[in-house]
DNA sequence: TGTTTTATTAGGAAAATATCCTAAGCCTTC
DNA sequence: GAAGGCTTAGGATATTTTCCTAATAAAACA
């Protein structure tokens, strides 16, 4: 397969999106020492990564998430509203599968960690350039797990009493205020905390309040 | 002034430490490019950091905060109080001026962020080597700010041992897993978090997390 | 320099909470 | 109309938190 531009190289065209000029110069010095990927463009934020998406058309998007403005998922989601066909490669500090589903949902074809080797970028970005997806194995089998039990959305699993009383959790509001607030006894409230925080593999009230910020149930 | 180490160089000698290969590379390119800057060795853990500074005697560490096992904050304070002339430049992602405040002191010299122009990594270091002290100017005019204003955060009342345990808390940690990363006794533990509460007002380790997570300490 | 304060560490005892098991009453669904 | 899930909650036990006390070390102060 030829590239589209006249006039150029056939080195797979990268767009690199990252906040922090220096993982920029990190990934580029990597990738000078490959002579079958080239970076044609960097963006240091979402909306530029949309521009440059347009303006370059590269064969694959290695993307951040946490950037400041509309952040990478938004961004992945408005470069493949546009090009249905764009290889984006998440490549991301976060290692839970909560954003791993996040990026696939919103159009990523890849993802990898920044605490993986640093070749496995390099093999990522060919097999994205090549059609396949990629993610990190490690994530990938959490997820697969995740998958075959069925789990949607960490919150699919609860009942609708089990919600509820997960909401006030997060909230900061202690067993005996919840038991008040909804008319229960103290021990059925107890025991449904025992049972949510099972339910979304949570030991502490402080993870219950993150999932419920990170999903923008609760603002922090 | 010249080098305490016989047969090398003039160079300034730097040991970086950060968990991410990644990001120790991005330094080294940058570095790379300078004719004073020499590093002498990396290391990707707070342990590691510890006994790199004693093996090789750097003129300046470059050290990130967040990294697994003791973290940025202790590795600091261990090396600061093995070598009082220690100079160690925190080159940390958080924007926020509580771990400013928490790295100067725990004896850091300066503190620039990520996401600062490359070459402020440069001239931090150079300045660190001259014996003085570098803080992004953005965040020292917000400090500044805040200390005019006496603005206090609802942390600034915290010592460093029960911010570090704050930290760790809003992260979703169990008290004795915290217990063991700290290398504490269950019971020290036990007694700041209810401490920690009492000082924040909180009432459950959730409204911990949303705090963290408001004053940007901690992403959801 | 000596004194006071503050930080860090942790044990004991009692109170509060969480966990696990069990079970009744109620819907819904097949 | 039987099965299965949801809501409710008690009992027994285990774990955790809270409050008090105290030793040691470091830092601030006078």
């Amino acid at each position: 397969m030829v590239n589209t531009l006249p006039g150029t190289s056939n080195k797979i065209r990268v767009l690199l999106v990252d906040d922090h000029a220096v993982v920029r110069a990190g990934y580029q010095m990597l990738l000078q020492n490959t002579d079958d990927i080239e970076v044609v463009s960097e963006a240091e934020s979402g909306e530029q990564a949309c521009k440059h998406y347009v303006d370059k058309n590269p064969d694959v998007v290695v993307m951040d998430l946490s950037m400041p403005g509309i952040g990478g998922l938004e961004a992945i989601r408005r470069i493949v509203a546009r090009d249905a066909d764009a290889k984006v490669l998440v490549f991301s500090m976060h290692e839970s599968t909560i954003f791993v589903e996040q990026a696939l949902q919103a159009g990523a074809r890849g993802y990898i960690t920044k605490s993986s080797a640093p070749k496995a970028l390099i093999d990522a970005i060919r097999e994205l350039a090549a059609g396949k997806s990629h993610i990190d194995s490690e994530i990938a089998q959490q997820l697969a797990f995740k998958k075959a039990k069925g789990e949607d959305t960490p919150f699919s699993d609860l009942s609708t009493r089990e919600f509820e009383i997960f909401c006030l959790l997060a909230e900061g509001l202690n067993t005996s205020e919840i038991s008040k607030r909804l008319s229960l006894s103290y021990k059925t409230v107890a025991n449904y905390s025992t049972q949510i925080k099972s339910k979304l593999n949570a030991s502490t009230v402080a993870e219950i309040a993150r999932l419920a910020i990170r999903y923008k149930i609760l603002e922090a």
